[in-house]
DNA sequence: ATCCGCATGTAACCCGTTACATGATTCT
DNA sequence: AGAATCATGTAACGGGTTACATGCGGAT
């Protein structure tokens, strides 16, 4: 019986397959351009991984001919469990513990939200996600002020930038949600805060 | 004969040690306070690393009395070995490429050049790592030039966020640059360029 | 009576990296 | 001739997480 919750790894290979049908080679291809470089699977993670996926059922693959000499290839998509595993996925509320160190994972989580999600489940996820980084900058704010005095000179430096950071982060969020909904008449109460 | 490159939490340990010789609860509690909770080693990731140290002979350690009931406990110092391989941690340059996946480990770096590093060689740090981030900002730059027309929607965004946190990382730098040399006489020549 | 803090450690499990194997085609 | 791209896969190794073991003192 396999564990129950897929990796992050796992769930982003999850959602290029459902974006579009592909290939191993695909996928790392994909992984290295759209990402800049910034994770590139090895083979030794890759294909593991997609076998993993296939071993639950999430996804299918069927064999292709070799495409002008060389292997033959394997094409994944996915299967009706695999759909909804994703959307649930995309679907999870933004938890704030992990707002300091999966942000970006959650970043990749929001780009792939494209055509699948209504724009509303969109909203409510960027709004979760401002809740978490408004906590984790107050957080950050306190620890500011009780340390500065008496302590190594950089330490206040190094927590002025995780500050800068995710208050540009957090400064995203807002003009995310205000561009995703420009004319949204409810809730014009309290002006824009929640 | 063990790899030669240390992990980066193994160069934590080492530099936490380095500061203050302590054992391996202490660090426990450091990591929880100092970091917000961002990272907090298990014991099964804590114990073995300290014991894969002390099999360098990067670290000793002696027996400790139990305080006060309980078991007894390990306070761990650094040797001359060690205290050579946390300087020339401290003293690397930031490769540019890592810039993108470990910048909490530089700011890590950063945070503990303190007492131990002269100015000048924190002020090279911070160049590297300005530079690197320039680099770096460049790149998403000409992606998000090269991807927006035609394309989803929200991986604009995306590379957006990743565009504002790295510029505010950025500009961090450079605040810090001219912080820590306020009156820098030599180099009045091009006007804070590099 | 039980849970929490102190304090160190071990074992099972999982997954990622590195490095290699295979083999055809095309570029230099 | 040698290297790079396409394309999939496996084996060794390393290290992190989870969960457990142990045991005392103080708090609820």
């Amino acid at each position: 019986m396999p564990r129950s919750r897929l990796t992050g790894f796992e769930q982003v290979l999850l959602g290029m397959i459902f974006t579009q049908p592909s290939t191993g080679y695909d996928l790392k291809r994909r992984f290295a351009t759209t990402s800049l470089g910034v994770y590139k699977p090895s083979s030794g993670a890759l294909y593991p991984a997609l076998g993993r996926l296939e071993r639950r059922a999430l996804v299918r693959s069927e064999g292709l001919p070799p495409a002008d000499g060389g292997r033959p290839r394997r094409l994944y998509h996915l299967t009706e469990e695999g759909g909804q595993a994703h959307l649930d996925w995309l679907r999870e509320p933004v938890v704030p513990e992990t707002v300091g160190q999966d942000l970006g994972l959650h970043l990749v989580r929001f780009a792939m939200m494209a055509p699948v999600l209504p724009e509303e489940a969109v909203g409510e996820f960027l709004v979760s996600l401002r809740a978490a980084l408004a906590g984790f900058v107050a957080a950050l704010e306190r620890q500011a002020d009780a340390m500065d005095t008496g302590g190594n000179p950089y330490a206040a430096l190094a927590v002025e930038h995780g500050l800068a950071v995710h208050r540009a982060s957090l400064a995203w969020a807002e003009r995310a949600i205000t561009r995703l909904a420009p004319d949204s008449p409810r809730r014009q109460g309290r002006s824009g805060l929640n």
